[in-house]
DNA sequence: ATACTTAGTGGACAAGTGTTCACTAACAAT
DNA sequence: ATTGTTAGTGAACACTTGTCCACTAAGTAT
């Protein structure tokens, strides 16, 4: 029962001139002086970007809830964004085009937390343990980013789903000649390393969905998580010495 | 575009008495003489599982097509299925309901699967490489069950996730105890099975999403990903002798 | 000060949705 | 032969959905 009559709320009205609502809101806001905290929306870009972002989130948000992707209707999140549905069009052409924007935000963020982990690298001993360490902060820090990854990978539009499959690709490629520096996997031939890095990736995925089902903050949970990840993944390497390709 | 305006086609219309479409379809069908191939329903209770199973044929399919669960309307179903909307309230109260029942089937053929497996047991070194095998011939001949299952799993309606996520949970568990009569695992603490088991399923599970991937048919990319998932278990299963609980 | 651009409005439309209701005709049991 | 039971029908309902349209007022440039 999502919210369908709200008061008059935001915008250009037309019975109400604009005098009214400036004055209202630009002093009342909130200590609006020197910095525009956010009430105010100065610049036609500003204010562009500001409901821009508002339709994002609130697609994220409701997929965050449990809906998949396609489920989700233009409609709901433009209510959701307090926008009026024709208003969506001002940003995206179809509810395809704002998946594909999601998809490049989370991926965003994800590849940030990658550099991390490679700046945090050579520290050889715990540097599984910092990984999952991570893993799990980032995945706490953008939620709905990693919801929406996971979701979206196996539902609707194909184009979407594809895009994700591509990104996660080629993200297990970039870890592949990663490892492949460490002294212990020199030799190995590129199809062995992608086999390798897959077997990571997928360690990493599984986690990153079991954390998503735990109700959020209960450490415990969260905590033990993250000590079998690390245990599967410590597991995974100690084999990498004795691998021998040959059938 | 799925079927919309079809001809009158079956069950009982006011104005056609049934005997027309009887004689007409008993005998065109095929060859029906002495086994009634399928044509002319005869107890009530076989009519009723025939259109049950149509309702729950026609979900499947449409999730094999790309659709998420609960992207799929109750209307489109029973129009697929060839009946009237509101025959779906015969055989499932809602959707969810509809929805457990293929979990229910789902997981019937994976534990077919699992029991195949198990039976294929003790032939000591190609066992992984059978593993596998029997994997892809399953994907490939219960696809829709599978493609069902790796799409529900992360897609609305929250008490379906859930039903899909302790059935894996079990699963594992159940291979976690076949794991525990190997020798080298003799002496395992039941959480490292649990992480190992953990890790051999993720694996699967993996390789079946890649299967699904793979447009219907293309044997080499097939034959591809069966060899890494080989190597995948070959390599986890190799690590287990070294391992030492110990932090 | 004037004209242009544009983010957002509000009303309308056809189409699709889930669910209710009274119905019918085949089967089942007496 | 009569009487229930029941799987499926078909029309109607109150909504929701995506998209089109003309409009408005704030912001931008001249």
């Amino acid at each position: 029962m999502p919210v369908n009559k709200r008061a008059p709320r935001d915008g250009h009205r037309g019975a109400a001139p604009r005098a009214g609502r400036a004055a209202t809101d630009s002093r009342a806001a909130d200590s609006g002086r020197d910095e525009d905290p956010q009430a105010q929306r100065r610049t036609q870009a500003e204010r562009r970007e500001r409901t821009r972002q508002a339709l994002l989130d609130a697609a994220l948000l409701q997929m965050e809830a449990g809906e998949s992707f396609d489920a989700l209707s233009l409609r709901s999140v433009t209510r959701a964004a307090g926008v009026v549905p024709t208003a969506f069009y001002r940003h995206f052409s179809s509810m395809d085009q704002l998946g594909l924007a999601l998809v490049d935000e989370s991926f965003r963020t994800l590849r940030a937390m990658l550099r991390e982990a490679r700046e945090a690298g050579p520290a050889p001993e715990h540097i599984i343990q910092r990984s999952v360490e991570i893993l799990v902060d980032h995945v706490r820090a953008h939620r709905p980013h990693f919801a929406f990854l996971t979701r979206a990978q196996s539902t609707g539009n194909g184009a979407l789903r594809h895009a994700i499959r591509i990104e996660i690709r080629l993200f297990t490629s970039e870890l592949a000649t990663d490892l492949a520096r460490l002294p212990v996997l020199r030799e190995w031939t590129t199809e062995d390393l992608q086999m390798v890095a897959g077997l990571l990736v997928n360690t990493m995925t599984a986690t990153v969905e079991a954390i998503l089902d735990v109700p959020l903050s209960a450490p415990e949970a969260e905590a033990k998580i993250s000590r079998v990840a690390e245990k599967q993944l410590r597991l995974v390497m100690l084999a990498v010495p004795l691998w021998r390709s040959g059938d």
